[in-house]
RNA sequence: GCCCCCAUCGUCUAGCGGCCUAGGACAUCGCCCUUUCAAGGCGGUGACGCGGGUCCGAAUCCCGCUGGGGGCGCCA
């Protein structure tokens, strides 16, 4: 089946998976399945001086996170491999040799110096910076001699002078003068090839029938087409998604926050939830609908619906999205996905983490409204896990009860005394004390609930108190409010 | 400097000539729920960058300006 889509995701790993390089991966995954097509992982490693395995290695984990399985690639092989540039070297050099002999190609013998102040000077006279063509008649044979002989050389595309055109699959038709363009280096006289060029060689080989990618790549793409044309492969479509941007509208980069996947993943955020939230920045689906789990992204997506204009990247809204996804697991889920956040912050230790996880689920009951990412869990849950809380003295409304201590020592004079005569210890019988303070001592619901919060929690907000004495239990119910009215009323 | 792309609430966006006194979501504000907070429910504030056309009619089409972004490497 040639009419199978096949599309790719070419990351150089140079460094984390940026969230840019994820949405336009997701775009690329999200296309491929939708259209029933195969969706390819290409590592574009011909930079030595910046490539490293470690970058590779980070990506796939972050890849795989987002759970963009690739058809073909590294790890799971394919068809059209190898899939890494680095070990398609003698394919390049081919290719590179075809160019040569063809005439679409040449040698370029000019050092780094000459090209420096070659464009330096163009600069200078408000010329557009192009390469002069200076090594464009050296013959092939005469090159030959020189490299035979030691000299170091390049190969350069001989640019056609011409329009050079293709449709767009978000833009529509797009239009650039050839004569605008050098002739660009496509085999570095260390014998890598260049992005331009490698590009072209792997997509034309792997039959990439569609190539989606970030709008920076836009100049380049008349640059690839004329290699295609040169070579005689068939062209893919190009699509070119708009970039993400940081909140002040340039280009998302490090100085703007967290920029790669691995540290959303850190923070807390859930890969359905980063996932939906990408797919929402310049795709948008029919209707007013925004949540998606990813089959339905999958059934959803078109490229016809893919925004032109540059979108910002808004952490607050990922962040209330992935509150919602939080919120839509079950307590036990909750505590689960939790349970690492809170083994760090020291609240459980791992050995007593299957002893703790019935008591770890009633707390994320209540807990789980209060976080929008997991890595939020741990400060707001801490107040259940031990007895030295801090009484916040300086809050207005605490200081109302430590102040009042008539009114305090009442309450929970009274409520310690029915709490310890109580045979049964559970909910129904803590609002009876309760129900039972307000009649007997003649005060609102109020003066009785804020007086037992602000013993049990030192803070005027926070969870229930039926939720406090429930998971509390008795004994550190009594502890708390003994200590309290040691510490604050006596 | 040159080339290219983009332009609707603060932000993500719907809108593809009349359904628009411009819809949804985040954020923000108010109200409700409620022992507090959060969550949730309801409601409010808030946008077609500007100027010319075309058309009976323009957020929607065309031109210019302005603004923003990207590219012009022996980086990808």
């Amino acid at each position: 089946m040639n009419s199978e889509v096949r599309v790719r995701f070419a990351p150089s790993p140079t460094g984390y998976l940026h969230v840019g390089g994820a949405r336009t991966a997701l775009f690329n995954y999200l296309f491929a399945r939708n259209m029933g097509g195969k969706f390819i992982l290409r590592i574009e490693d011909t930079d030595q001086q910046r490539s490293t395995d470690e970058s590779t290695n980070a990506i796939l984990r972050s890849m795989k996170w987002l759970g963009l399985e690739w058809d073909e690639g590294p790890e799971v092989g394919g068809n059209c491999g190898p899939y890494y540039q680095t070990q398609r070297m003698d394919i390049y050099n081919d290719y590179a040799k075809k160019l040569l002999e063809s005439g679409h190609a040449y040698y370029c013998f000019c050092s780094q110096e000459e090209l420096d102040s070659e464009r330096q000077e163009m600069e200078k006279n408000g010329v557009p910076p192009k390469y002069s063509g200076k090594c464009r008649n050296i013959s092939l044979a005469d090159a030959q001699k020189r490299i035979a002989a030691g000299e170091k050389a390049a190969i350069r595309f001989k640019m056609p002078g011409k329009e050079i055109k293709f449709n767009d699959l978000v833009r529509g038709e797009l239009t650039f003068d050839g004569n605008l363009l050098g002739d660009m280096v496509i085999v570095r006289s260390d014998g890598f090839p260049t992005y331009n060029y490698a590009v072209v060689i792997d997509d034309g080989l792997m039959k990439m029938t569609h190539v989606l990618r970030g709008d920076d790549h836009i100049s380049n793409t008349p640059k690839q087409i004329v290699i295609y044309e040169a070579l005689g492969f068939t062209q893919p479509v190009f699509g070119h998604i708009s970039m993400i941007l940081g909140p002040d509208g340039s280009r998302l980069s490090k100085r703007h926050g967290a920029t790669s996947v691995e540290e959303y993943k850190k923070a807390g955020i859930l890969p359905e939830a980063l996932d939906n939230f990408l797919a929402l920045l310049g795709w948008s689906p029919e209707g007013d609908r925004e949540f998606f789990t990813k089959e339905e992204l999958i059934k959803e997506f078109s490229m016809s619906r893919v925004a032109k204009s540059p979108a910002v990247f808004d952490v607050k809204k990922l962040t209330w999205m992935n509150g919602n996804y939080i919120r839509k697991n079950d307590d036990e889920a909750v505590a689960k996905m939790t349970l690492p956040y809170l083994i760090e912050a020291g609240l459980v230790k791992e050995s007593e983490v299957e002893e703790k996880m019935p008591w770890l689920v009633k707390v994320m009951k209540t807990a789980k409204t209060s976080f929008e990412t997991l890595a939020d869990a741990p400060k707001n849950v801490t107040l259940f896990f031990n007895e030295d809380y801090e009484v916040k003295k300086d809050d207005a409304e605490v200081a109302k009860y430590t102040e009042n201590k008539e009114l305090t020592n009442k309450v929970l004079d009274f409520v310690v005394g029915e709490i310890t005569a109580l045979e049964n210890y559970d909910l129904a019988s803590v609002k009876a004390v309760i129900k039972k303070a307000q009649k007997t001592l003649g005060v609102t619901g109020h003066d009785v609930f804020m007086p037992l919060r602000v013993s049990l929690t030192g803070l005027s907000s926070g969870p229930g108190v039926y939720e406090m004495f429930d998971i509390l239990g008795r004994e550190r119910v009594m502890v708390r409010l003994k200590n309290f009215k040691e510490k604050y009323l006596s």
